[in-house]
RNA sequence: GGGCCAUUAGCUCAGGCGGCAGAGCACCUGACUUUUAAUCAGGGUGUCCCAGGUUCGAAUCCUGGAUGGCUCACCA
């Protein structure tokens, strides 16, 4: 058997196994009787002291002084400090520690002292190797920077980089969060299915897959939105999916080709009691976890407090851009106003899909404090419910935090012959070359003509927020394995 | 896809004008029984991202490519 050695260093570590396997030592060892946990030590430090205590964890610093030696060792609490002196261990087991690395796991049991310096530290009695690494860690001080690396060998960015921790931490705690909010509120968690045979309830690009017995292409989940509408149909008047879902598109620091998002369906209401819920669950989410409403992102302060600010559309393009829509008699006169300011058109653009685009490209990365954009151009909503005082838009909003959308709502269309007709609208787009319009979903539409009660639904981006609540400038930086290009 | 930037030791990074490849940590050898970025003495461990080109000579200059970051475009 040949072995690569990636550096020296993984050679004297090759050479270490060697040296152990023929000493009768098991480098790869069983479980080890873990009493307590590094942090448990500290916090229980006046209980502990001159008490025998176990624990385990790797090395993560080592300083030898001749007979005795230190040696940090992290667990997933934290660190703590262990102390051998060849007195207590004999002359054989203490050249064994010392021959021991840094990326190395053992287990120790000793007593809890305090050192000279008052550090908190366990005098070995006895421990024993679990597992030896054969690769050094990166540096201490430093820590690993390289955000490829980061990424594509998270462990290492986990093991070295305390702080990466916290932020996966504060992720668990919110989608946590999330599912016991919703579910005290009397929502029922559903999982819907990941492979669909239409990929609707959003505009993106799917990904496709395949399946070999029924010899089909299938598409991967680009939304939940769908089916969780067919379960109200059900009768399942409030429910929600916590969920991957995944488009085909770029990626960005906003953008990762797969990502989480929970939605929210709610019977016998609309738009207005879902930004209710939004706002209350994000506020609450921060105000639990972080323990505060005012934070920062960035450097700059961010007020989740509530109420947040409530805006229409046409009103925050108008302020921002100067430009009001609501004076703007038909689509030719959009399209001029969109040339005039610079926009690349096609000529067939309808005045709401303008007036959309000038939101998107002046407006929404202004947002900063929490935002509620509502009442958004039918022609890009077609799967939500026509305002009652004007048929041109719909009972729709999006949230906007840090000028990221996190959030997509609207009173539900139920009405099952203008959904048939905005499908139809969609379809002529597909048929035009645009990949990213819905595509026809017989299936569903059949499920609304059995009647859908009045509904209102919400989407949240939950790598977004959670960007947003851990002040981290990438959506990579909140999933723990982001899509990257193979080596 | 376009623009800009980066890629040098296991890690973090230096290397004006082209002239023997560098530092700190880590590692190896030795000393040291309460240290803590331990200390002291000694040791440089390398496909300078890859492939061409210019040149007596390339980490350095030129061309092409790879990967990543930022950004614009695309995209919620």
């Amino acid at each position: 058997m040949s072995i690569e050695y990636h550096s020296d260093q993984e050679f004297y570590r090759h050479k270490k196994i060697e040296e152990l396997i023929k000493q009768g030592v098991q480098p790869y060892g069983d479980k080890y009787k873990v009493t307590h946990s590094s942090q448990e030590i500290s916090t229980e430090f006046a209980a502990l002291e001159g008490k025998q205590t176990s624990t385990a964890g790797r090395i993560m610093t080592k300083r030898g002084h001749g007979k005795a030696g230190f040696a940090h060792i992290q667990d997933s609490q934290g660190r703590i400090q262990v102390y051998a002196r060849q007195d207590n261990i004999g002359e054989n087991d203490y050249k064994f520690f010392q021959s021991l690395d840094i990326g190395d796991i053992i287990g120790v049991t000793g007593e809890v002292f305090k050192t000279r310096t008052g550090e908190i530290t366990i005098n070995i009695s006895s421990f024993r190797l679990l597992s030896k690494a054969l690769r050094p860690l990166p540096e201490k001080w430093h820590g690993l920077k390289d955000t490829e690396l980061r990424y594509r060998q998270r462990y290492l960015d986990l093991i070295v980089n305390p702080e990466v921790r916290k932020v996966f931490i504060i992720r668990s705690k919110v989608i946590q969060y999330i599912r016991e909010y919703l579910t005290k509120k009397g929502f029922l968690e559903v999982e819907t299915p990941v492979m669909h045979n239409i990929a609707g309830g959003a505009t993106a690009r799917p990904f496709i897959t395949h399946h070999n017995a029924l010899d089909i292409d299938l598409y991967m989940r680009i939304a939940t939105e769908l089916h969780l509408k067919r379960l109200v149909v059900g009768g399942m008047e409030k429910v929600f999916e916590l969920g991957r879902i995944f488009r085909n598109e770029g990626i960005s620091t906003n953008h990762n080709p797969e990502f989480t998002t929970v939605e929210v369906y709610q019977t016998n209401a609309d738009y207005e009691d879902m930004m209710k819920l939004t706002e209350e669950l994000i506020a609450s989410a921060a105000q639990e976890i972080l323990g505060t409403t005012k934070i920062s992102y960035q450097g700059r302060k961010l007020d989740l407090s509530l109420p947040w600010r409530r805006k229409s559309l046409l009103e925050i393009v108008k302020e921002i851009t100067g430009v009001d829509f609501s004076n703007i008699a038909n689509d030719a006169e959009a399209r001029k106003i969109a040339l005039q300011h610079g926009l690349e058109i096609e000529g067939n653009e309808k005045k709401g899909e303008i007036t959309f685009t000038f939101f998107e490209k002046y407006c929404e990365d202004k947002l900063w404090d929490p935002t509620f954009i509502k009442d958004y151009p039918v022609e890009v909503s077609p799967l939500a419910r026509r305002s009652r005082d004007n048929p041109q838009f719909t009972d729709r909003f999006e949230t906007f935090i840090a000028g990221k959308e996190v959030a997509n709502a609207f009173t539900e269309l139920i009405d099952p012959l203008d959904q048939r007709e905005r499908f139809e609208q969609q379809v002529k787009k597909r048929t035009a070359g645009d990949e990213e319009a819905h595509m026809m979903d017989e299936d569903f539409l059949t499920a609304l003509e059995y009647g859908m009660p009045p509904t209102g639904g919400l989407g949240i981006g939950i790598d977004r927020v959670i960007m947003v609540l851990t002040d981290s400038p990438s959506i990579r930086d909140v999933i723990l394995f982001p899509t990257m290009r193979p080596l």
